[in-house]
DNA sequence: TCTGGGGTCCTAGGACCC
DNA sequence: TCTGGGGTCCTAGGACCC
Protein backbone atom coordinates (compact mmCIF):
# COMPACT_ATOMS: atom_id res chain seq x y z
CA UNK A 1 0.00 0.00 0.00
CA UNK A 2 1.38 3.14 -1.39
CA UNK A 3 0.62 6.61 0.45
CA UNK A 4 1.28 10.32 -0.95
CA UNK A 5 1.81 13.24 1.55
CA UNK A 6 1.10 16.37 -0.68
CA UNK A 7 2.17 19.52 1.32
CA UNK A 8 -1.28 22.48 1.11
CA UNK A 9 0.29 25.49 -0.87
CA UNK A 10 3.53 24.58 0.22
CA UNK A 11 5.45 27.73 -0.32
CA UNK A 12 2.80 30.04 1.23
CA UNK A 13 2.59 27.50 3.97
CA UNK A 14 6.41 28.08 4.71
CA UNK A 15 5.84 31.72 4.74
CA UNK A 16 3.07 31.78 7.43
CA UNK A 17 5.22 29.73 9.66
CA UNK A 18 7.03 32.65 10.21
CA UNK A 19 4.34 35.34 9.67
CA UNK A 20 1.16 34.37 10.86
CA UNK A 21 -0.20 37.75 10.12
CA UNK A 22 -0.87 36.29 6.33
CA UNK A 23 -3.28 33.77 7.85
CA UNK A 24 -6.37 33.82 6.24
CA UNK A 25 -5.44 36.51 3.50
CA UNK A 26 -4.55 36.48 -0.13
CA UNK A 27 -1.05 35.51 -0.34
CA UNK A 28 1.25 34.08 -3.37
CA UNK A 29 4.59 33.35 -3.84
CA UNK A 30 6.65 34.10 -6.91
CA UNK A 31 9.14 32.55 -9.11
CA UNK A 32 12.88 33.92 -9.93
CA UNK A 33 12.65 37.25 -11.03
CA UNK A 34 9.21 37.58 -9.31
CA UNK A 35 7.96 36.74 -12.55
CA UNK A 36 5.03 34.55 -12.01
CA UNK A 37 3.03 32.73 -9.12
CA UNK A 38 4.36 29.62 -8.16
CA UNK A 39 2.15 28.54 -4.74
CA UNK A 40 -1.07 30.84 -4.13
CA UNK A 41 -2.82 30.55 -0.41
CA UNK A 42 -6.68 29.28 -0.89
CA UNK A 43 -7.41 32.52 -0.59
CA UNK A 44 -5.65 33.52 -3.82
CA UNK A 45 -6.38 30.70 -6.06
CA UNK A 46 -10.56 31.85 -4.77
CA UNK A 47 -9.63 34.67 -6.57
CA UNK A 48 -9.12 32.66 -9.78
CA UNK A 49 -5.56 33.85 -10.04
CA UNK A 50 -3.97 30.40 -11.57
CA UNK A 51 -0.75 28.58 -11.33
CA UNK A 52 2.02 30.51 -13.39
CA UNK A 53 -0.54 33.34 -13.45
CA UNK A 54 2.65 36.85 -14.04
CA UNK A 55 3.32 38.79 -11.34
CA UNK A 56 1.81 41.94 -13.15
CA UNK A 57 -1.71 40.43 -14.34
CA UNK A 58 -2.41 39.64 -10.55
CA UNK A 59 -4.01 42.80 -9.61
CA UNK A 60 -6.09 42.28 -12.98
CA UNK A 61 -8.20 39.91 -11.29
CA UNK A 62 -11.09 41.17 -8.77
CA UNK A 63 -9.70 41.88 -5.39
CA UNK A 64 -6.38 41.23 -6.95
CA UNK A 65 -5.16 44.27 -5.42
CA UNK A 66 -5.41 42.85 -2.01
CA UNK A 67 -2.82 39.74 -3.10
CA UNK A 68 0.34 39.60 -0.93
CA UNK A 69 3.21 38.69 -3.20
CA UNK A 70 6.37 37.30 -1.85
CA UNK A 71 9.51 36.36 -3.81
CA UNK A 72 10.51 32.39 -2.99
CA UNK A 73 13.15 32.16 -0.54
CA UNK A 74 13.84 28.29 -1.92
CA UNK A 75 17.12 27.39 0.56
CA UNK A 76 14.18 27.99 3.53
CA UNK A 77 11.86 25.36 2.03
CA UNK A 78 14.32 23.18 1.35
CA UNK A 79 14.71 23.56 4.95
CA UNK A 80 11.19 22.84 5.96
CA UNK A 81 10.70 19.90 3.80
CA UNK A 82 13.61 18.49 4.70
CA UNK A 83 11.93 18.37 8.20
CA UNK A 84 8.33 17.46 7.04
CA UNK A 85 10.47 14.03 5.19
CA UNK A 86 11.97 13.18 8.41
CA UNK A 87 8.79 12.94 10.31
CA UNK A 88 7.43 10.81 7.59
CA UNK A 89 10.48 8.98 7.64
CA UNK A 90 9.72 7.61 11.09
CA UNK A 91 6.90 5.83 10.15
CA UNK A 92 7.39 4.85 6.55
CA UNK A 93 8.65 1.81 5.41
CA UNK A 94 10.14 3.33 2.54
CA UNK A 95 10.31 7.00 1.33
CA UNK A 96 10.45 8.15 -1.88
CA UNK A 97 10.43 12.04 -1.97
CA UNK A 98 9.19 12.93 -5.27
CA UNK A 99 9.71 16.83 -5.08
CA UNK A 100 10.07 19.28 -2.60
CA UNK A 101 6.46 18.94 -1.25
CA UNK A 102 5.38 15.72 -1.92
CA UNK A 103 6.60 12.04 -0.98
CA UNK A 104 5.68 8.70 -1.63
CA UNK A 105 5.81 5.81 1.16
CA UNK A 106 5.32 2.23 1.88
CA UNK A 107 2.66 2.00 4.58
CA UNK A 108 3.37 -0.75 7.32
CA UNK A 109 -0.20 -2.22 7.93
CA UNK A 110 -2.66 -4.80 5.57
CA UNK A 111 -5.47 -3.31 7.13
CA UNK A 112 -6.76 0.06 5.76
CA UNK A 113 -8.25 1.41 9.18
CA UNK A 114 -4.74 1.26 10.85
CA UNK A 115 -2.93 2.73 8.20
CA UNK A 116 -5.57 5.51 8.58
CA UNK A 117 -4.88 6.33 12.07
CA UNK A 118 -1.38 6.22 11.13
CA UNK A 119 -1.40 8.93 8.81
CA UNK A 120 -4.13 10.79 10.43
CA UNK A 121 -1.70 10.76 13.83
CA UNK A 122 1.58 11.79 10.85
CA UNK A 123 -0.93 14.55 9.55
CA UNK A 124 -1.46 15.96 13.43
CA UNK A 125 2.38 15.78 14.01
CA UNK A 126 3.42 17.73 11.01
CA UNK A 127 0.88 20.07 12.10
CA UNK A 128 2.31 20.84 15.25
CA UNK A 129 6.34 20.45 14.68
CA UNK A 130 6.10 22.13 11.65
CA UNK A 131 3.32 23.90 11.16
CA UNK A 132 2.61 23.12 7.49
CA UNK A 133 -0.71 21.89 6.99
CA UNK A 134 -0.06 17.85 4.66
CA UNK A 135 -2.89 16.25 2.98
CA UNK A 136 -2.48 12.43 2.62
CA UNK A 137 -4.00 9.82 0.25
CA UNK A 138 -3.25 6.23 0.30
CA UNK A 139 -3.98 3.14 -2.18
CA UNK A 140 -2.23 0.22 -3.79
CA UNK A 141 -0.96 2.14 -6.55
CA UNK A 142 1.09 5.68 -6.59
CA UNK A 143 -1.13 6.73 -9.39
CA UNK A 144 -4.37 6.25 -7.30
CA UNK A 145 -2.70 6.97 -4.20
CA UNK A 146 -2.51 11.02 -6.14
CA UNK A 147 -6.39 10.86 -6.63
CA UNK A 148 -6.76 9.90 -3.04
CA UNK A 149 -4.63 12.76 -1.77
CA UNK A 150 -6.24 14.83 -4.14
CA UNK A 151 -9.76 14.11 -2.92
CA UNK A 152 -8.26 14.88 1.12
CA UNK A 153 -7.14 18.23 -0.24
CA UNK A 154 -10.35 19.15 -1.83
CA UNK A 155 -13.04 18.01 0.71
CA UNK A 156 -12.95 20.57 3.45
CA UNK A 157 -15.33 18.02 5.71
CA UNK A 158 -12.48 15.52 5.88
CA UNK A 159 -11.10 16.86 8.91
CA UNK A 160 -8.00 14.59 9.21
CA UNK A 161 -7.05 15.40 5.92
CA UNK A 162 -6.34 11.70 5.20
CA UNK A 163 -8.50 9.87 2.76
CA UNK A 164 -7.81 5.88 1.36
CA UNK A 165 -9.07 4.25 -2.01
CA UNK A 166 -8.47 0.36 -1.48
CA UNK A 167 -12.09 -0.95 -1.78
CA UNK A 168 -13.16 -1.77 -5.26
CA UNK A 169 -16.54 0.44 -4.94
CA UNK A 170 -14.76 3.17 -3.46
CA UNK A 171 -11.95 3.66 -6.31
CA UNK A 172 -14.50 3.14 -9.08
CA UNK A 173 -16.80 5.86 -7.25
CA UNK A 174 -13.84 7.89 -7.39
CA UNK A 175 -12.75 7.62 -11.20
CA UNK A 176 -16.70 8.88 -11.75
CA UNK A 177 -15.74 12.44 -10.04
CA UNK A 178 -11.88 12.09 -11.47
CA UNK A 179 -11.80 14.77 -14.49
CA UNK A 180 -9.21 13.03 -17.56
CA UNK A 181 -6.90 16.05 -16.66
CA UNK A 182 -6.41 15.74 -13.13
CA UNK A 183 -4.87 12.20 -13.45
CA UNK A 184 -1.08 11.91 -12.92
CA UNK A 185 0.77 11.23 -16.02
CA UNK A 186 -2.30 12.92 -18.30
CA UNK A 187 -1.35 16.47 -19.15
CA UNK A 188 -2.59 18.91 -21.60
CA UNK A 189 -2.40 17.33 -24.74
CA UNK A 190 -3.38 14.13 -24.06
CA UNK A 191 -6.28 15.41 -22.11
CA UNK A 192 -7.18 17.05 -25.34
CA UNK A 193 -6.75 13.84 -27.33
CA UNK A 194 -8.60 11.76 -24.69
CA UNK A 195 -11.95 14.44 -24.49
CA UNK A 196 -11.69 14.36 -28.70
CA UNK A 197 -12.40 10.55 -28.20
CA UNK A 198 -14.87 11.82 -25.91
CA UNK A 199 -13.06 10.46 -22.64
CA UNK A 200 -14.26 12.85 -19.71
CA UNK A 201 -14.02 10.91 -16.32
CA UNK A 202 -11.25 8.70 -15.49
CA UNK A 203 -13.76 6.14 -15.47
CA UNK A 204 -14.41 6.28 -19.22
CA UNK A 205 -10.53 6.27 -19.73
CA UNK A 206 -10.01 2.85 -17.43
CA UNK A 207 -12.54 0.86 -19.70
CA UNK A 208 -10.27 2.01 -23.39
CA UNK A 209 -9.11 -0.77 -25.40
CA UNK A 210 -5.38 -1.37 -24.32
CA UNK A 211 -4.29 -0.78 -27.97
CA UNK A 212 -5.93 2.41 -28.49
CA UNK A 213 -4.40 3.95 -25.14
CA UNK A 214 -1.05 3.00 -27.07
CA UNK A 215 -1.91 4.59 -29.98
CA UNK A 216 -3.17 8.02 -28.29
CA UNK A 217 0.04 8.59 -25.97
CA UNK A 218 2.71 5.70 -25.44
CA UNK A 219 3.83 2.85 -23.28
CA UNK A 220 3.70 5.94 -20.53
CA UNK A 221 -0.11 6.37 -20.82
CA UNK A 222 -1.00 2.37 -20.62
CA UNK A 223 1.18 2.53 -17.32
CA UNK A 224 -1.16 5.04 -16.42
CA UNK A 225 -3.81 2.70 -17.17
CA UNK A 226 -2.26 -0.28 -15.37
CA UNK A 227 -1.91 1.74 -12.70
CA UNK A 228 -5.42 2.79 -12.17
CA UNK A 229 -6.86 -0.68 -12.03
CA UNK A 230 -4.80 -1.49 -9.63
CA UNK A 231 -0.97 -2.91 -10.90
CA UNK A 232 1.86 -1.33 -9.77
CA UNK A 233 3.99 -0.43 -12.26
CA UNK A 234 5.40 3.06 -11.88
CA UNK A 235 9.03 3.31 -10.37
CA UNK A 236 10.26 6.68 -8.56
CA UNK A 237 14.16 7.91 -8.79
CA UNK A 238 14.58 7.84 -5.28
CA UNK A 239 16.47 10.42 -3.16
CA UNK A 240 19.75 7.49 -3.46
CA UNK A 241 19.79 7.55 -6.76
CA UNK A 242 22.34 9.50 -8.54
CA UNK A 243 20.48 12.06 -10.87
CA UNK A 244 21.19 11.66 -14.61
CA UNK A 245 21.07 15.72 -15.51
CA UNK A 246 22.00 18.43 -13.44
CA UNK A 247 20.98 22.06 -14.63
CA UNK A 248 21.49 25.60 -13.80
CA UNK A 249 19.76 28.34 -15.12
CA UNK A 250 18.37 31.85 -14.71
CA UNK A 251 16.70 34.15 -16.44
CA UNK A 252 17.91 37.54 -16.34
CA UNK A 253 17.00 40.50 -14.78
CA UNK A 254 16.83 42.49 -18.01
CA UNK A 255 18.29 41.68 -21.09
CA UNK A 256 21.74 41.31 -22.06
CA UNK A 257 24.40 41.90 -24.79
CA UNK A 258 27.81 42.10 -23.15
CA UNK A 259 29.78 38.88 -23.74
CA UNK A 260 31.84 39.33 -20.68
CA UNK A 261 28.17 39.42 -18.51
CA UNK A 262 26.55 36.46 -20.08
CA UNK A 263 30.47 34.62 -19.38
CA UNK A 264 30.15 35.29 -15.42
CA UNK A 265 26.91 34.22 -15.47
CA UNK A 266 27.76 31.26 -17.55
CA UNK A 267 31.10 30.34 -14.92
CA UNK A 268 28.33 30.82 -12.03
CA UNK A 269 25.30 28.82 -13.28
CA UNK A 270 29.15 25.91 -14.00
CA UNK A 271 30.17 26.12 -10.78
CA UNK A 272 26.72 25.29 -9.57
CA UNK A 273 26.24 22.51 -11.11
CA UNK A 274 29.81 20.97 -9.78
CA UNK A 275 28.72 21.78 -6.49
CA UNK A 276 25.52 19.75 -6.70
CA UNK A 277 27.22 17.02 -8.46
CA UNK A 278 29.83 17.16 -5.50
CA UNK A 279 27.30 17.49 -3.06
CA UNK A 280 25.72 14.28 -4.95
CA UNK A 281 29.33 12.12 -4.77
CA UNK A 282 29.33 12.31 -8.83
CA UNK A 283 30.90 13.39 -11.86
CA UNK A 284 29.72 13.81 -15.13
CA UNK A 285 31.23 13.89 -18.68
CA UNK A 286 28.91 16.32 -20.63
CA UNK A 287 28.59 20.08 -20.54
CA UNK A 288 25.76 22.04 -22.43
CA UNK A 289 25.43 25.37 -22.34
CA UNK A 290 22.47 27.43 -23.91
CA UNK A 291 21.58 31.11 -24.73
CA UNK A 292 18.44 32.98 -25.32
CA UNK A 293 16.51 35.81 -26.25
CA UNK A 294 13.18 37.49 -24.83
CA UNK A 295 10.35 35.79 -26.27
CA UNK A 296 8.62 38.19 -25.21
CA UNK A 297 10.25 41.18 -26.92
CA UNK A 298 8.72 41.45 -30.34
CA UNK A 299 11.13 44.45 -31.06
CA UNK A 300 14.24 42.66 -30.60
CA UNK A 301 15.95 40.04 -33.05
CA UNK A 302 15.85 36.91 -31.23
CA UNK A 303 18.12 34.02 -31.09
CA UNK A 304 18.49 31.03 -29.46
CA UNK A 305 21.10 28.45 -29.53
CA UNK A 306 23.27 25.53 -27.50
CA UNK A 307 26.65 23.63 -27.24
CA UNK A 308 27.29 20.23 -26.06
CA UNK A 309 30.93 19.54 -24.87
CA UNK A 310 32.21 16.26 -24.11
CA UNK A 311 34.90 16.68 -21.94
CA UNK A 312 38.25 14.18 -21.89
CA UNK A 313 37.14 12.57 -18.46
CA UNK A 314 34.62 12.80 -16.07
CA UNK A 315 34.98 15.77 -13.37
CA UNK A 316 33.36 17.73 -10.68
CA UNK A 317 36.18 20.02 -10.36
CA UNK A 318 34.49 23.74 -11.11
CA UNK A 319 37.47 24.94 -12.92
CA UNK A 320 37.32 22.01 -15.33
CA UNK A 321 33.42 22.33 -15.67
CA UNK A 322 33.20 26.23 -16.47
CA UNK A 323 35.91 25.74 -18.87
CA UNK A 324 34.84 24.18 -21.45
CA UNK A 325 31.01 25.61 -20.58
CA UNK A 326 32.73 29.12 -21.74
CA UNK A 327 34.25 27.31 -24.58
CA UNK A 328 30.92 25.89 -25.33
CA UNK A 329 29.43 29.77 -24.77
CA UNK A 330 32.20 31.20 -27.13
CA UNK A 331 31.10 29.25 -29.91
CA UNK A 332 27.39 30.30 -29.95
CA UNK A 333 27.50 33.52 -28.73
CA UNK A 334 26.71 35.89 -31.57
CA UNK A 335 27.36 39.94 -31.41
CA UNK A 336 24.32 42.45 -31.76
CA UNK A 337 21.67 40.32 -30.19
CA UNK A 338 20.19 40.49 -26.81
CA UNK A 339 20.05 37.64 -24.15
CA UNK A 340 17.44 36.89 -21.39
CA UNK A 341 18.13 33.55 -20.18
CA UNK A 342 21.27 30.75 -20.11
CA UNK A 343 21.64 27.48 -18.65
CA UNK A 344 24.29 24.96 -18.11
CA UNK A 345 23.37 21.64 -17.91
CA UNK A 346 25.78 18.24 -16.99
CA UNK A 347 24.97 14.83 -18.22
CA UNK A 348 26.10 11.97 -18.62
CA UNK A 349 26.70 11.42 -14.55
CA UNK A 350 28.26 8.46 -12.46
CA UNK A 351 29.39 7.75 -9.00
CA UNK A 352 32.73 9.02 -8.29
CA UNK A 353 33.96 5.86 -6.90
CA UNK A 354 33.63 4.66 -10.58
CA UNK A 355 35.68 6.91 -11.87
CA UNK A 356 38.40 5.71 -14.29
CA UNK A 357 41.31 7.21 -12.99
CA UNK A 358 42.78 9.17 -15.90
CA UNK A 359 46.54 8.21 -16.34
CA UNK A 360 47.24 12.00 -17.91
CA UNK A 361 45.85 14.39 -15.70
CA UNK A 362 45.92 12.00 -12.28
CA UNK A 363 47.77 14.66 -10.72
CA UNK A 364 45.59 17.87 -11.62
CA UNK A 365 42.93 15.59 -10.04
CA UNK A 366 44.32 15.13 -6.84
CA UNK A 367 45.05 18.63 -6.51
CA UNK A 368 42.03 19.85 -8.02
CA UNK A 369 39.83 17.70 -5.54
CA UNK A 370 42.27 18.63 -2.65
CA UNK A 371 41.07 22.59 -3.63
CA UNK A 372 37.21 21.96 -3.96
CA UNK A 373 37.20 19.67 -0.32
CA UNK A 374 38.71 22.84 0.92
CA UNK A 375 36.11 25.28 -0.87
CA UNK A 376 33.12 22.97 -0.31
CA UNK A 377 34.13 23.19 3.41
CA UNK A 378 34.58 27.03 3.77
CA UNK A 379 31.50 27.81 2.05
CA UNK A 380 29.77 25.25 3.96
CA UNK A 381 31.01 26.40 6.93
CA UNK A 382 30.55 30.39 6.28
CA UNK A 383 27.84 30.45 3.79
CA UNK A 384 27.34 29.10 -0.09
CA UNK A 385 29.60 31.43 -2.74
CA UNK A 386 31.51 33.21 -0.05
CA UNK A 387 34.90 31.42 -1.64
CA UNK A 388 34.01 31.59 -5.81
CA UNK A 389 36.03 31.58 -9.11
CA UNK A 390 37.49 34.53 -10.28
CA UNK A 391 35.51 35.62 -13.26
CA UNK A 392 31.62 35.45 -10.98
CA UNK A 393 33.28 38.17 -8.74
CA UNK A 394 31.68 41.24 -10.99
CA UNK A 395 28.60 42.74 -9.93
CA UNK A 396 26.33 40.38 -11.41
CA UNK A 397 24.39 42.54 -13.96
CA UNK A 398 22.68 39.31 -14.68
CA UNK A 399 21.17 38.73 -11.78
CA UNK A 400 17.35 38.18 -10.85
CA UNK A 401 15.50 40.55 -9.73
CA UNK A 402 13.63 40.07 -6.00
CA UNK A 403 11.51 43.44 -5.02
CA UNK A 404 9.09 41.48 -2.71
CA UNK A 405 11.98 39.89 -0.22
CA UNK A 406 10.77 41.95 2.60
CA UNK A 407 12.77 40.95 5.64
CA UNK A 408 14.21 37.83 4.06
CA UNK A 409 17.80 36.98 4.54
CA UNK A 410 17.95 37.63 8.74
CA UNK A 411 15.22 34.95 9.47
CA UNK A 412 16.17 33.03 7.30
CA UNK A 413 19.72 32.42 8.36
CA UNK A 414 18.53 32.31 11.96
CA UNK A 415 16.17 29.74 11.58
CA UNK A 416 18.98 27.97 9.27
CA UNK A 417 21.50 27.92 11.88
CA UNK A 418 24.03 29.54 10.14
CA UNK A 419 26.06 32.34 11.23
CA UNK A 420 26.06 35.92 10.10
CA UNK A 421 28.39 36.50 7.02
CA UNK A 422 29.68 39.91 7.88
CA UNK A 423 33.46 39.20 8.68
CA UNK A 424 34.01 36.97 6.19
CA UNK A 425 35.45 38.16 2.95
CA UNK A 426 34.64 36.76 -0.06
CA UNK A 427 37.97 35.08 -1.20
CA UNK A 428 39.02 34.63 -4.82
CA UNK A 429 40.50 31.34 -6.52
CA UNK A 430 42.05 31.63 -10.08
CA UNK A 431 39.94 29.86 -12.51
CA UNK A 432 42.92 29.05 -15.12
CA UNK A 433 45.71 26.83 -14.61
CA UNK A 434 48.67 28.21 -15.39
CA UNK A 435 49.90 24.97 -17.00
CA UNK A 436 47.20 25.05 -19.29
CA UNK A 437 47.80 25.83 -22.41
CA UNK A 438 44.64 24.96 -24.73
CA UNK A 439 42.56 27.92 -23.77
CA UNK A 440 43.38 29.71 -27.02
CA UNK A 441 39.29 29.82 -28.01
CA UNK A 442 38.09 30.73 -24.04
CA UNK A 443 39.43 34.21 -24.76
CA UNK A 444 37.53 35.31 -21.70
CA UNK A 445 38.81 32.67 -19.16
CA UNK A 446 42.16 34.15 -19.37
CA UNK A 447 41.37 37.89 -18.17
CA UNK A 448 41.72 37.02 -14.43
C1' DT B 1 7.88 47.89 -16.67
C1' DC B 2 6.54 42.86 -16.14
C1' DT B 3 5.82 35.92 -18.19
C1' DG B 4 10.39 30.40 -13.45
C1' DG B 5 13.47 26.54 -12.81
C1' DG B 6 14.63 21.75 -12.72
C1' DG B 7 13.82 17.23 -13.78
C1' DT B 8 12.27 12.30 -16.32
C1' DC B 9 11.06 9.21 -20.08
C1' DC B 10 9.86 7.92 -24.88
C1' DT B 11 10.05 8.07 -29.92
C1' DA B 12 11.32 9.15 -34.58
C1' DG B 13 14.77 9.75 -37.61
C1' DG B 14 19.51 10.18 -39.19
C1' DA B 15 24.23 8.40 -39.32
C1' DC B 16 26.85 4.66 -39.53
C1' DC B 17 28.19 -0.21 -39.80
C1' DC B 18 28.36 -4.92 -41.79
C1' DT C 1 17.60 -2.19 -66.06
C1' DC C 2 18.77 -0.89 -61.03
C1' DT C 3 19.53 1.02 -55.16
C1' DG C 4 18.89 -4.74 -49.08
C1' DG C 5 18.19 -5.69 -44.53
C1' DG C 6 19.17 -5.40 -39.97
C1' DG C 7 21.36 -3.58 -36.19
C1' DT C 8 23.22 0.20 -32.92
C1' DC C 9 23.94 4.72 -31.32
C1' DC C 10 22.93 9.48 -30.93
C1' DT C 11 20.10 13.57 -30.93
C1' DA C 12 16.18 16.55 -31.12
C1' DG C 13 11.79 17.15 -29.86
C1' DG C 14 7.66 16.17 -27.41
C1' DA C 15 5.20 14.70 -23.58
C1' DC C 16 4.82 14.63 -18.62
C1' DC C 17 5.79 16.07 -13.52
C1' DC C 18 6.48 19.50 -9.47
Amino acid sequence: MYALADCNNFFVSCERIFNPSLNGLPVVVLSNNDGCAISRSNEAKALGIPMGCPAFKIKEYPGGDKVIMLSGRHVLYRDISNRIMRLIGEVALHIEVYSVDEAFFKLPYDDPERNHQLLAQLVKKIDKFVGVPVSIGFAPTRTLAKIASHIAKKDTGNHDRVKGLTGKKEISEAFKRTAIDDVWGIGRRLSVKLLARDVHFADQFTRLPKSLVQRIGNINLVRTQLELLGHDCMSINSVDIVHKTIMTSRTFGHVISKKREIADAIVTFAQSCATQLRQEDAVAQQVMVYVRGDHFRKDLPYYTNSCTIRMPSHSASPMEISRYALSAFNSIYRDNFYYRKAGVMVSDIIPASHQQLDLFNGEKNVKHSKLMSAIDAINNRYGTKKVMLAPTISKGEWAPQHRHMGQASKTLRFYSGMSPLSSVERTVVKLTDSDESHSDDNQIDNQD
